[in-house]
RNA sequence: GGCAAGGUAGCUCAGUUGGUUAGAGCACCGCACUCAUAAUGCGGGGGUCGGCGGUUCAAAUCCGCCCCUUGCUACCA
C-alpha cells in the first residue's frame, strides 16, 4: 500500500451565468471519480470547486432582470450545486470567487506579484461609450473576432478560435450598453507581465505537469511570444477593487483560478486543515486541476506564473479533457442535444451518464461522444445485465434456502484472490485517469463470475437433495465476487455502491476492504439495485430538451432562424437605413478561387459599372449556376483588401452557413443598378 | 491553405517496442439454460485495419503521397 498521500483536486469553476450541461459534466464526473478513488485509496484528498462569479456578463443579466448581482449569484449558486449533489458530485466545499477568503487572496497574489516588479501599468486606448459616458470592459463589447473573424465575440478572448486579445482588437465593436459603435479613449491600466516567467513556465511544463499534447500546444504559445496580459478594468466592474487604485477591479480571470484556492481556504478554517501545508512554494502535497482543453491558456500559463510570483507552490498537474458530442455532432439546441443537467436528472438516472461517461474516458484530450443508441445498450448490458445480475441470480437461493446467511467458507479461494489482485491493474488504470480501461477490466470479471455461476449451475443443484452446502457454497461465492466488483465500481457509482453495501451489510467499502470474502455472514434482503436504461426516456430527455429551447433566450449555440435566438436589432432611423446603398446588381461572372475555400470572386453588373466583389457563398454554390442571375449587393461599402484581390461591395444572403447560404433575389422586370428603398 | 489529433467489424472502442489465421463489448444468427431486471453461458457470421505506393523475410503498426472527419489558424466586406 502506497504513503498516504495530501491530495487536492479541483474542477474548473462553471460561470454564475447559466446552467450547468451534460458537457460540463464531463469534467465535475471526471474529477469526482478521480477524487473519491482517491479517498478509497485511504489518501488524505480533498475536492473543492466555486462558482465563478464575476464580470461583465453577470452584471449584465443581472440588470436586465433588475437585480443585484449578488443576488443572482446565490440564485445561480443553488441551482449549480443542486445539480451537482444530485450527480453524486461529492465536493469537500463549494464555494463562490465572490467571497471574503477569494478577495484576500487575490489581493495578497496581486500585491506580492506588483512588489515584485511583476505587474506593469501601461496607458491604453480603451474602448469608450460616449453615450452611456464610460468606458466599455471587454464584455461590453461585442465585434468580430480578429483572429478568426468570427462575428458576436466579446472583447477578451474569442469563444470560436480560442484566441485572447485586446478589445481594442476586435472588429466592427458595437457597445452591449448603448448599442452605438464605442470611441478610443485612454485609460491606465495593470499588466502581469507573463513573460518574466517564460523559462518557469518552460521548466515546469517539461517537468511532465502537463499531458504531452498540451506540451505541444504550449509550444506554440512560447513562439509566438508571452504578451502581457491585462489584468484590471474600469468600473463599473462586478469583481474586487485592485488596491492602491481608486476604480479599478481585478478582471475576472484573474481572480477566477484563485478561487480555488479560497473554496479552499474556507473549508481549511471549517475543519482545522493547514492551508499553507498545501500551498506553500515547497509543499509536497499534490494539487490537480481538472480542466476543459479551452482553458488550457489559462492554467498552463498565467495560473502557475501568478503563483510561482507571489511564492506560491505550483499546480503537480493540469489535466484537460476534451468536449461532450452527442450522436458524433456537436451539442445542439435545435436538435435536443443541448442537454441541462436538470433535464437529464428528470428522466434518467445519474450513474447511468457517469458509468457511460467513464466507460469513455481516458487520459487524453479527446474529445467524447455520447451515443445515445450505445448509451441505452451499455448501461444495461454491463451494469445491469452484468454486474447486478451476478448479485440478484444469487442472493434468491440465499434468502430461501439459508435464511440470507453466507456460507462459513469460501470454496473457490483461487477465483476470489484472482478478482482482488486484478485491482491493482484497476487501480493503476484509475490513477492515470484511463477510466475506460479500468471499466474494461472490470467488465471482464463481471463476465467470469458469471461464468462461474453459469459453470456450477445452482439451480441445478438446488433440486438435489443433500446439496444445500455445495448451493450455499456457490451462491455465497457469486455474492462475495459481486462484493468485489462494486468496490471497483464506486469511485464511478457511489450511490449504486451505497445500497449493495445496506444488501451486503458491510460498512463503507474502501479499496482494500474486500481483499477477504466474507464468511458466515448475514445479508440484508436483495433489492434492484439498478432498473434498466428505457430508449423511451432518453427520446422524451431530448424532446425534453428542445422544448426548452423555445422557452429560453440565451445561447450561441447553433445558429438558428428563430427571432429567440437573433433578436432584432436596435432600432434605427432612417436616416441610418438611408446611408445604406443597396443595388439591383447582375452576376456577369462567378470564379472560384482554388486556394480560397469560402470565397467565390463576383463580378457584378451595377448597370454601367463592374465590381469585382468576393463572397463566402462556395460552400453552397456553384459558379456556374451564378452566372446571369440578379441579385442585390450593398453598393457604397468601403472596399476593403482581401487576400485575393479587392472586394469592391457585399452580396447579400441569408442563412446560417455551409450548404445554407441563400442568396436574395429580385422579382422579374428589377435591372440592373436600381437602387433598393 | 497551414498546424494538430484522428480514420480498425453495423455501433462504441482495444491493439504496447512491426511477427503465428486482426481483438473486446454491444448489435445480429444458432444452440443451451431458466437462478436472475427478456438477464446468463457456448458457438457462429461479419473487417481488402481510409486509399495508393514504398521499406522489410514480415506492417493496422515504420516512410511518402492522396482522400475524409474534428479542432485551431488563415480570406466568409
Amino acid at each position: 500500500m502506497p504513503d498516504k498521500r495530501k491530495i487536492l483536486i479541483t474542477s474548473a469553476l462553471p460561470y454564475a451565468n447559466g446552467s450547468i450541461h451534460l458537457g460540463h459534466l464531463v469534467e465535475y464526473i471526471q474529477t469526482d471519480i478521480w477524487s473519491r478513488f482517491q479517498k478509497m485509496r485511504g489518501h488524505e484528498c480533498y475536492y473543492v470547486c466555486a462558482d465563478d462569479a464575476h464580470g461583465t456578463p453577470i452584471m449584465l443579466r443581472a440588470r436586465l432582470e433588475g437585480i443585484e448581482p449578488e443576488t443572482l449569484i446565490a440564485r445561480i449558486w443553488q441551482e449549480h450545486t443542486a445539480d451537482f449533489a444530485d450527480f453524486h458530485i461529492d465536493f469537500d466545499h463549494y464555494h463562490s470567487t465572490h467571497s471574503p477568503e477569494n478577495e484576500q487572496l487575490a489581493r495578497a497574489i496581486y500585491v506580492k506579484n506588483r512588489d515584485a516588479g511583476h505587474i506593469t501599468q501601461k496607458t491604453i486606448l480603451q474602448a469608450y461609450d460616449p453615450e452611456a459616458g464610460m468606458f466599455l470592459p471587454d464584455r461590453f463589447i461585442k465585434g468580430a473576432c480578429p483572429k478568426c473573424g468570427a462575428e458576436d465575440q466579446y472583447g477578451d478572448n474569442c469563444e470560436v478560435c480560442g484566441a485572447t486579445y485586446s478589445p481594442t482588437e476586435l472588429k466592427h465593436p458595437v457597445s452591449a450598453v448603448s448599442g452605438t459603435k464605442p470611441v478610443e479613449k485612454a485609460s491606465e491600466h495593470l499588466f502581469f507581465q507573463l513573460a518574466d516567467f517564460e523559462q518557469i513556465l518552460k521548466d515546469w511544463h517539461l517537468a511532465g505537469h502537463v499531458q504531452t499534447e498540451v506540451a505541444n500546444k504550449l509550444g506554440e504559445w512560447f513562439e509566438a511570444g508571452l504578451a502581457d496580459w491585462d489584468i484590471s478594468r474600469d468600473a463599473p466592474y462586478f469583481g474586487f477593487p485592485i488596491p492602491d487604485t481608486e476604480d479599478k477591479y481585478f478582471y475576472v480571470w484573474l481572480d477566477a483560478p484563485i478561487g480555488y484556492m479560497a473554496s479552499f481556504r474556507h473549508f481549511c478554517d471549517q475543519h482545522s486543515i493547514d492551508f499553507d501545508t498545501f500551498w506553500q512554494a515547497d509543499s509536497e502535497t499534490e494539487l490537480y486541476h481538472f480542466i476543459g482543453k479551452d482553458i488550457i491558456y489559462f492554467h498552463a500559463l498565467f495560473w502557475p506564473a501568478m503563483l510561482h510570483g507571489a511564492g506560491y507552490r505550483k499546480p503537480s498537474g493540469v489535466f484537460a479533457h476534451g468536449f461532450l458530442t452527442v450522436d458524433g455532432a456537436k451539442m445542439s439546441k435545435s436538435r435536443g442535444t443541448f442537454i441541462k443537467a436538470r433535464t437529464y436528472l428528470e428522466h434518467l438516472n445519474p450513474e447511468y451518464l457517469r458509468y457511460y461517461f467513464a466507460a469513455k474516458l481516458s487520459r487524453r484530450v479527446d474529445d467524447i461522444d455520447l451515443n445515445l443508441e450505445d448509451f441505452v445498450q451499455r448501461v444495461n448490458a454491463d451494469l445491469v445485465g452484468k454486474v447486478v445480475n451476478i448479485a440478484s441470480r444469487c442472493a434468491g437461493f440465499i434468502k430461501k434456502r439459508f435464511a440470507n446467511q453466507l456460507s462459513e467458507t469460501c470454496v473457490e479461494p483461487a477465483l476470489y484472490a484472482e478478482f482482488v489482485q486484478a485491482g491493482e491493474q484497476i487501480a493503476d488504470y484509475y490513477e492515470q485517469r484511463e477510466y475506460g480501461r479500468a471499466v474494461r477490466d472490470i467488465m471482464k470479471l463481471a463476465d467470469r463470475a458469471n461464468q462461474y455461476i453459469d459453470e456450477k449451475a445452482p439451480w441445478v443443484i438446488a433440486k438435489q437433495t443433500g446439496e444445500e452446502q455445495a448451493l450455499q457454497d456457490i451462491c455465497s461465492m457469486g455474492i462475495n465476487l459481486f462484493r468485489v466488483l462494486i468496490g471497483y465500481l464506486k469511485p464511478i457509482l457511489p450511490s449504486m455502491a451505497n445500497q449493495a453495501e445496506i444488501f451486503l451489510n458491510v460498512e463503507p467499502m474502501t479499496w482494500h476492504s474486500q481483499t477477504e470474502p466474507l464468511i458466515a455472514h448475514r445479508l440484508n434482503p436483495f433489492k434492484p439495485l439498478m432498473k434498466r436504461v428505457d430508449m423511451d426516456n432518453v427520446q422524451n430527455m431530448v424532446e425534453a430538451s428542445k422544448t426548452d429551447l423555445a422557452a429560453q433566450t440565451q445561447g450561441t449555440e447553433m445558429a438558428d432562424t428563430t427571432l429567440s435566438q437573433d433578436p432584432i436589432a436596435d432600432v434605427i432611423d432612417y436616416e441610418a437605413f438611408a446611408q445604406i446603398d443597396l443595388r439591383i446588381v447582375r452576376i456577369v461572372k462567378a470564379e472560384s478561387i482554388k486556394e480560397a475555400d469560402k470565397l467565390l470572386r463576383l463580378t457584378l453588373d451595377l448597370g454601367g459599372e463592374n465590381r469585382q466583389v468576393f463572397a463566402g457563398i462556395k460552400s453552397a454554390y456553384q459558379p456556374q449556376e451564378l452566372a446571369g442571375r440578379l441579385t442585390v449587393m450593398v453598393a457604397n461599402l468601403a472596399p476593403r483588401k482581401m487576400r485575393f484581390g479587392l472586394s469592391e461591395g457585399m452580396v447579400l444572403a441569408a442563412g446560417p452557413g455551409g450548404k445554407d447560404l441563400f442568396l436574395l433575389s429580385p422579382d422579374s422586370g428589377a435591372q440592373p443598378g436600381m437602387r433598393i428603398k
